[in-house]
DNA sequence: TATTGTTATACTCTATAACTATA
DNA sequence: TATAGTTATAGAGTATAACAATA
C-alpha cells in the first residue's frame, strides 16, 4: 500500500518540522529572558506564578523534582522577585508568590514572549486562527 | 484601540501553547530516544548525520559549540555509531560518518520519533495536512 | 596568520537520597 | 507513618580558553 508509505513520509516531514519549530520556540524564548537578565528557569517560574502557589504544586507545574524549586525559590527571593508566604492551614506548606516587582516582571516579561515570538512575527492573522486550535489539539489530554 | 487588545491576548495564548507544544515535543521526543538507550544529544547527532558531514560543519547544525562536537563524536564512536574519516583536501578536517549500524540507528530512530510524535497520535489528516505550512512559515529565514 | 579539532576546566540545569518539621 | 520543604551531592549537557596541527 502506498499509502502507508505516504503517510510514513508526511509524518517524518511534520516531526521534522516540529523538532525545528521547538528548538527555534526554546532559543526565541531564551534571547527575551537573556535581555531581561534572568536565567532561563527562573523566567519560567516567574511566568508560572500568575497566583501563589506551594512549592510543590509549582513543582508540578514545571515537571520537575521538588528539591529544584527550593533552589529556584532562593534565587527568586534574592532577586526580589518572590517571597516564601506561610500557608495558614497547613504549617509544613510554602506558598510562593510574586512581590510586586516580581509581577510587574511577569507582565513585561510575558508581553515581550509574546511579542517576539516566531508566531506573531511570521504569522498574519488567518495563519494564527488556524494555528490555535491544531495546537490545543496537540495538547488534549 | 480594542483590536491592539485583542491582538496582544491572542498573542499571549498563542506563544503559551506554542511554548507547551514545545515542551510536549521535548519529552516526547527524550522518551522515545531514552527507548533507544541514547542519550538526547547523541540521538540529535545520529539524526543529523543522514550525510557525512565535518565536525566544524556538525556545531552549526546542532548550534552548539565545536568542542561539544568533539565529545559527541567521542561518544559516538565508543557506540560504534559513527566514525571520524579523512578529508582528502583538508587535512585538518574529520568528516563524521555514520556506521552501518549507526545508519540502521538513524533509520529505525527517525521513524520512531515520526511513528510516536504527538502530532501523528493526536491530528487526524486534515489537521496535519493544515499545520504542515505554517509550521513551514514559522521556519522562514 | 587563520582555521580545524582537542583538551582541560568550569558553569548551568536538574535529580537522588537523606534529613527536619509538621501532619 | 506520610508529606512539605531543605541540604548535600552528583550527573548530564554545554561553553570558554588555551593548544596543536594544518592551511
Amino acid at each position: 500500500m502506498e499509502d502507508r508509505e505516504a503517510r510514513l513520509a508526511e509524518s517524518y516531514r511534520l516531526s521534522s518540522l516540529l523538532w525545528r519549530v521547538t528548538q527555534r520556540t526554546m532559543a526565541d524564548f531564551a534571547a527575551v529572558v537573556e535581555s531581561f537578565d534572568l536565567p532561563v528557569p527562573v523566567a519560567r517560574a516567574v511566568l508560572s506564578l500568575g497566583e501563589p502557589t506551594p512549592m510543590r504544586e509549582l513543582a508540578g507545574r514545571l515537571r520537575c523534582d521538588p528539591s529544584w524549586v527550593t533552589s529556584l525559590a532562593d534565587d527568586l527571593e534574592r532577586r526580589g522577585l518572590a517571597e516564601r508566604t506561610a500557608d495558614p492551614s497547613d504549617r509544613r506548606v510554602k506558598v510562593l508568590r510574586l512581590t510586586g516587582e516580581g509581577a510587574a516582571v511577569r507582565d513585561r516579561l510575558a508581553e515581550a514572549v509574546a511579542r517576539e515570538s516566531t508566531v506573531m512575527r511570521r504569522l498574519d492573522g488567518g495563519d494564527r486562527t488556524a494555528l490555535e486550535p491544531l495546537l490545543e489539539r496537540l495538547l488534549d489530554d
